[in-house]
DNA sequence: AATGAATGAGGATTCATTCAT
DNA sequence: CATGAATGAATCCTCATTCAT
């Protein structure tokens, strides 16, 4: 069931202490531009331009652009997991609880936007490469969890019980990362006030009391 | 003499009587593709595999794989369209068509899983076209119908007034589309279920009364 | 030497009264694309269009488009050499046989532009088509006319010594036949007053006597 | 944080020391076989045959095929005209100038005959073709210095009077150039020897004096 | 005589990747 | 570390041609 099994030896190259910064600013650029863009749409030249070296010599750092994404992917979905999974440790009651998975879902999609909008566009992509099951995998470590939270919020009766859990996770999670779409976050709006207003609706529902 | 005027390519199609069922199977087969493996991804190779022909005679169908996409989408868009606005203009109360607007959604999900499907994925490829730009247009008079329920429906004291109209608009358009990516047409969760636990969650939310 | 080879049997259809009329209509319109946008950048579905029918329906009249190259030129060649060989074997004297070329030339370029055109600048296609050795023959046939002539004047003492018959020959015809680059059949400039002056430049030269 | 700013891609094509002698060779290869088989006619597959390379490989130093032609044919046009005006610009007297740009014509078709052929055969697909109106539009300016030079011998009493230089002009460059068609660079018929031959018939005529 | 769907071969172009320098 | 020339496979698309209707 756990999520971090470690990468392949031959895949990762010999961390030299400033290569690692190199590495770090590759690969903020490859986001950026295979959320723009699209993976497939996005060519290793467009990556090198942004980069401002020859497409080639992105092959000194990265085995492949496959190789890139994998490394974006794989952070982000530990890193992901782990925050949450510090989340639901945390003991707080279930309402509690939920509410900070949104917040930091928000948090999230405020600062790596790129990383949140590839895990939700390239589905069609990811599910047909052979190498990024764990994407998956962890996805249900994360769907676990929070369908946790929602039954011990049925139990507590804190949540209404004719609602299934799964639906209600769907529903959230769709309602909440589908934010990365359209939210600026240099804009007005900022998270933390788009989560109150999430949570809110999440609650309480739309209908006057 | 023979008629000289040679015809603009592009409206060589003329719809002749048994030839626009051809065509329709062909785009509810690169449909299907394009959700499915992506539009990129998709070669028009798979599609004309899928059709028992060879990828060069989609050609005496269609002008290119792109115009496969756009006459997708463009029929798409214009129906989800014209239903929407048939359902704001039946002059019920914003409560029961915002109802008759999740309805209708989760019902296009159903019959239409491809298209919808298109339309949530490949928004990154579909803002870099150039011809596509009829897709965020249509999206944006969608839009309108909406806010306009739900302005009308805080007006009526129906919805609570305490949230911005376009944040409720987003939260409730990305959980109910997000199904596509999870909704069996055949499996045991009819969508007019479905549609009624989101209608649950949206109208009273997740708190017990 | 001769240059009449009938064509194979199997290449010719059965020529119904009328329709050798559709067929010259067909050729005349290929020969019209042919010499405007060049043979190999005209497709059958032009000469189709061009026609009202479509492409395949030209293979209903011709076995190829190849063949209909073949007819138009053979047909060309054919009456440019008869024409010829009738003028020389006039009897005239040389200098009054090389005007009545001239002027045969001038006047082949206004009534028929398209097949002059295409015998000038598909060189480069038709010597590496090897269906297409006629044209050299009966080009090599049509240079011995003008040669013949071109030497009978020398030894007559019409056409001075000096120049060699062949390099003569090649500026006459390079600058006769390239006026179907220009020459416009509609124009202000008749055929037989274009004849006029290229008669007086090359008899007299450009320098003021 | 590196350079982002992306460069056009048409501009990319830095002339770096050693890549130009590159370049040339394979623009030397093409006009070649532009030159004999036809632009068309001519794939890139077979580009790369005669350059030892593989045909996509030719996409690392052109943009494509046309950009090839057009490289071939602006650099081409873009001498000749210099070389034209400037011996209108020496000065020197109608006729003497008259020579030169006959003697110049010659040595081009002796030193760059596949750009001269390219030039005179590909005018349909030149014309058609919207990038290239810069071979018309130089080509109009040439027709000036030939013009101008035609006129000038009219009034100095030079040339005869009773022509029209259009069609002087006509008549000479057609009779010149069209010996691309048939001179052999390395045959025993020498350029400077062609030249004397045509300027002979030029200015003397055909008849015995 | 003509249609229209389909073939099959080929053509230009793209792009991830390699490697000698 | 980076360059730049090259690879090789794959992609979209074109087009002459065929054939059942």
């Amino acid at each position: 069931m756990a999520t971090r099994e470690s990468v392949p030896r031959s895949k990762r190259r010999a961390t030299s202490p400033k290569a690692q910064g190199r590495r770090s600013e590759l690969l903020a650029i490859a986001a950026e531009l295979f959320a723009t863009k699209g993976y497939t749409q996005t060519t290793v030249r467009d990556i090198g331009d942004a980069a401002g070296i020859l497409s080639g010599s992105l092959y000194h750092h990265f085995d492949s652009k496959e190789a890139m994404l994998d490394e974006i992917l794989r952070d982000f979905m530990g890193s992901l997991h782990a925050a949450f999974a510090e989340i639901v440790a945390g003991g707080e009651s279930p309402r509690q609880v939920l509410e900070g998975l949104v917040r930091c879902s928000f948090g999230t999609i405020h600062e790596r936007p790129h990383a949140v909008a590839l895990y939700q566009n390239e589905s069609a992509l990811l599910a047909h490469l052979p190498d990024f099951t764990f994407v998956a995998r962890t996805s249900q470590d994360i769907t676990g969890l929070w369908l946790g939270v929602l039954a011990a919020g049925q139990e507590s009766g804190d949540f209404r019980a004719d609602l299934e859990p799964g639906v209600v996770y769907r529903f959230i999670r769709d309602s909440v990362w589908g934010a990365v779409g359209w939210y600026k976050p240099d804009g007005k709006l900022a998270h933390s006030t788009l989560a109150d207003q999430y949570l809110t609706m999440l609650y309480g529902g739309l209908l006057r009391a």
